[in-house]
DNA sequence: TATGAATGAGCGTTCATTCAT
DNA sequence: GATGAATGAACGCTCATTCAT
């Protein structure tokens, strides 16, 4: 039973990496079978379709961040310091950009509408949680209680996702440290 | 000739919608074909495969926001006139998101090199205008000169692309009014 | 009247030669056109369809083989000079292989039955002109008459269609002089 | 593993009668299957296109008729013996003339150029054995030496195979038996 | 009469899925 | 359970033929 739910898990690993760099459509069953070291009939034996390992692979992805955000949460630390730790997250795992809203909608033709919704709780359930942070920095006061926390999240996650894909577009290297960016993001870049 | 480009131009935009709705891989041929309302073979007398319509659509879809981006930026406006615009153009136009960094990336598996590269171009191209805008608010005294204009544009093409997509997302609604989120841009969500 | 007899020409001329360079199926019906100087669809004001200019061509081939062994055979000369001029007919025509038995057997799948049919007795009419001159042969005491002059037209048919093939695969040369492949074809290789 | 040669070996015997019978191009992928009892797929996990299948088939063709020529040269026997040989062996075997230089030739166009090479490179092998007949014939003292063996080789290959060409179209019946054709050849029509 | 834009039947090939071993 | 050989539905693309101009 620890065996199976171990050979699951690497063909799921296996078709995550695979799908992340060719796609959907240009991975072949046979390709996640080969590289989760299994033949092509037993990926049948755990997945009922590839579509169903392309759905798991998706709500992996949200969950993993998921979880990643619930235990920053949890840690007894500033709003500030959650935000730099969401970012240093971020800034190593390229998962971020396609567990937020866009990947919902990039794949929003391949994954079956049920887990489209399912991945639409999780990202809702992201936000909530982003939401919390963001009123705790409201408590500390931090953050200006002027602006409406969704708003502010939205903020956050898209400046952070485009940062993410600007830096693994091609290569190209800006100057972005943290410190930097959390500024930006509480100040704005008007002149006061 | 005129016929002709008009007819070219029915299949691309019959293309592109489909391949919006659908994905790449979902979209037939045959369907470009009666969506434009031509015959499957008409769409080869003007395309030499489906590839090619996939690249021109991409292409477009950059080519698009970069003529808006260049219209907005000529115009005699202050910058912060010039964001509001910008905002008011993502508002309307989905395209956005998609011609952006994650656009190119979305679809990297799927353009051509050749394509990726030019959009690429395009997007860059797409920065510089909105750098040059940034440039023009520190001139004019209303942006910090404290912070990189890469990184600034970073900051308004992220947000503004999630802002979008947020809303698109399944038509949920949240309050977010034009003047609010330029506010937001501009004086971060910190308490001064 | 002339000129659609010409126009026609021109169409099987066209079609002959690019049928012989690249075989039926990889000509299209628009290269046709487009050599002989006239749009594609002009090509089916004179002909009903690609296999009926393909049956043209095929019957014309031998017909220009046939009235070739009629002209020589109704010359005043000897047996042994008509052969002479056969070998140097087909040392240039590179239809004349195309045009014997193995010609049509070649083609026996893309030329309809009835051509199929119609090439046949063609090429029974080419046989019973050399079977004459085979005849002259051996009333003039040339040829042995203890050979049937059917098996011997066989013979010179068979031979000199290698020899023309022979020497076009390819550029390869040998030395074969019409004296030496006459003498071989009068008294055969052997020892006498 | 003697399964797998097996079916490789229907499909091609399948693909060989079909392509004789009814030309490359007439011939669908679907019926090769078919003929050999296997799905439309399976052909695919044999060969990797219609092509291979075609170029494998003519190279069989060729290397069938060079093995038998090379056994029948390697029989300690007269050059006449081995010349009757050849002709019984030309006499139930229709792939000859298919295989001499006009099977080149006519496939020319479909065959891929690397395997036109292949061919042609087993021609000339196969005209070398007929040469070292012919050259042992000299020194039996039953070939003439004033003529070149390779045009000797031209006659014989030619000759026999019109012979074959001959006979196999549409049933037309000559009286050609072994002796008199051999007789011809050694001696000529011509008469002494 | 001449044209070439439009057409769609037809085919080679791919690949997710099945099932006998 | 594990496998991979076998399968056939599906789709991109070609090209002979038609027909409006």
């Amino acid at each position: 039973m620890a065996e199976y739910n171990q050979k699951r898990k690497d063909i799921l690993t296996s078709a995550r990496s695979l799908f992340r760099e060719k796609g959907f459509h240009n991975t072949k069953i046979e390709e996640i079978a080969a590289k989760a070291g299994v033949g092509k009939g037993t990926v049948y034996e755990y997945f009922t379709s590839k579509q169903e390992i392309f759905d798991e692979t998706c709500i992996d992805k949200v969950a993993v961040i998921h979880d990643s955000l619930e235990e920053i949460n949890s840690r007894n630390i500033s709003f500030r310091e959650k935000i730099e730790e969401m970012l240093s997250m971020k800034e190593t795992n390229t998962e971020f950009a396609e567990a937020s809203v866009d990947g919902v909608m990039t794949n929003k033709n391949i994954i079956s509408k049920k887990v489209v919704l399912a991945m639409m709780n999780h990202v809702d359930d992201m936000y909530k949680i982003i939401v919390k942070m963001i009123d705790q920095g409201k408590e500390e006061g931090s953050v200006s209680k002027d602006v409406s926390s969704e708003l502010i999240a939205c903020l956050i996650v898209g400046a952070s996702g485009e940062f993410v894909r600007f830096r693994h577009l091609n290569g190209r290297t800006v100057p972005m440290d943290k410190k930097t960016i959390i500024n930006l993001l509480f100040n704005g870049f008007g002149v006061k």
